[in-house]
DNA sequence: TACAGATAAATTGTCAACAAAATTGATGTT
DNA sequence: AACATCAATTTTGTTGACAATTTATCTGTA
């Protein structure tokens, strides 16, 4: 067993920009606020504890969280919004399951997003930022000495969400976290069970390009990465669950 | 006067990819659906006929399209994910008044985006696309001629909406929708009231660009187009309504 | 007259009960 | 025994009413 679950918050990269003013913070007693259920629930499905297809009931989770059904609904409605949940009409609420062309969108997507957020931050000259950055690749290097497999994953989706948010560009650190929650699910649905063994080092050493303030270097590792990622997944056949269900029909 | 409206819909260029599996439509009566809701709404924004500021009372709503202030909140809490409305606590939605911050951000995220689309349009060879573009550059040549000028704005977000959309990347499209619904926001609160005189054939330049599959001359077109459109809005001063606040203040 | 406080109106936030639909399980027929 | 039909349960969708907060109005005092 290697479940040891890293410490989370080490570097807080998450909740992308308040959608309203703060609010007092309806942190009572037993009941969860709307920004706890939802970062509850994306934390959770991007370390795989909810696997995409899981169903999300609505009483189910009101329970779970003490809350009312009208406000899981809510959380639902926007997760449904950001693409990481699916809402089946009279059927309820599921993890997505990216397809292999979801898959495709979101690296297209990504690669000219995260060379202009490279851009920015290397036009900062903020030394606050990388060491900030620097911190987060250590957390990395720990679950990854920990062998812990989901927080590996999300740790790395968050790197690129704190990349955006450090870059001091709100809309694309909001893109990003919307583009890192799908990615994850899509790693998750994909990736070769063999091992995250690809892209170890890698957000290190484009740290270590984006303090020598090299831009050149620090696009070229960032796209390199986000190609070592994409080529490391199985998108050459269907996603697993057809895959399985057909070749059950064949036999 | 002339406040002759420009049909719309004459090429369809809206609905940012079904939320949830298509329904019957519930298209009963007299009340609307989520979506004839949400689409009113927004067009009413990019067509400037809601202004920036503008208090969208959950009853009003209800009432205006016969349905139950439910539906209204939930088709004001995905525009107020899209940025295009504004909710503050306890007090209500509003149309959104982007910064002058936002608007810069909203234009360096379009400039990699379109030049990713343009890209993919290349790509594609597909004649059937020109025609489309073609179709609607007309639509939006018809609309100048009728100086129609909320028709005009409206059209050139969605030429790019449009254009997005026969790329063929889903997710490209959906946020270049977003992205096109602040820019018209953006461009009713800091265009210079000269004139929408700049960006006058730039989009049909671009078409035929892409009809000759001349990816060098689409994408230094684009963005120039982009640059250009910036370059007419008044992003030196605050918005409109704090300047005049301060200054009155001042005197 | 101008301002502070308090009362009244309007609007948003929340919830719980009801209605509709789908899934599951049971029953009867071929 | 297999299939189709039907009933029962579970789950979602919707509505309306109630509570809490904000905004506007009114009154009294300096």
């Amino acid at each position: 067993m290697q479940t040891k679950t890293v410490k989370r918050r080490s570097v807080r990269a998450s909740s992308p920009a308040p959608l309203q003013d703060e609010r007092p913070a309806n942190d009572g007693e037993g009941g969860a606020s709307d920004l706890e259920i939802y970062e509850r629930i994306i934390t959770s499905i991007m370390e795989h504890r909810l696997p995409p297809g899981t169903k999300l009931g609505e009483d189910k989770l009101a329970n779970i969280f003490g809350a009312s059904r009208a406000r899981v609904r809510q959380v639902l409605a926007r997760l449904a919004l950001e693409r990481v949940v699916v809402l089946h009409p009279n059927r309820g609420a599921f993890v997505a399951e990216p397809t292999v062309e979801d898959a495709r969108e979101v690296f297209e997507v990504r690669r000219p997003l995260e060379a202009l957020v490279v851009r920015r931050i290397i036009a900062k000259k903020d030394p606050a930022i990388i060491a900030r950055l620097r911190a987060h690749v250590e957390a990395e290097e720990a679950a990854r000495a920990a062998r812990d497999r989901r927080a590996i994953i999300r740790l790395s989706g968050e790197y690129h969400i704190l990349l955006a948010e450090l870059s001091g560009n709100a809309l694309t650190a909001r893109l990003m976290h919307e583009l890192a929650s799908l990615t994850c699910l899509i790693i998750f649905l994909y990736d070769a069970p063999s091992v995250p063994a690809c892209r170890d080092q890698e957000h290190s050493e484009i740290t270590q390009a984006l303090a020598d303030r090299d831009e050149a270097t620090a696009i070229r590792l960032m796209t390199e990465h986000l190609e070592h990622v994409e080529a490391c997944l199985d998108l050459s056949r269907g996603r697993p669950e057809e895959l399985d269900l057909e070749a059950a029909l064949a036999s």
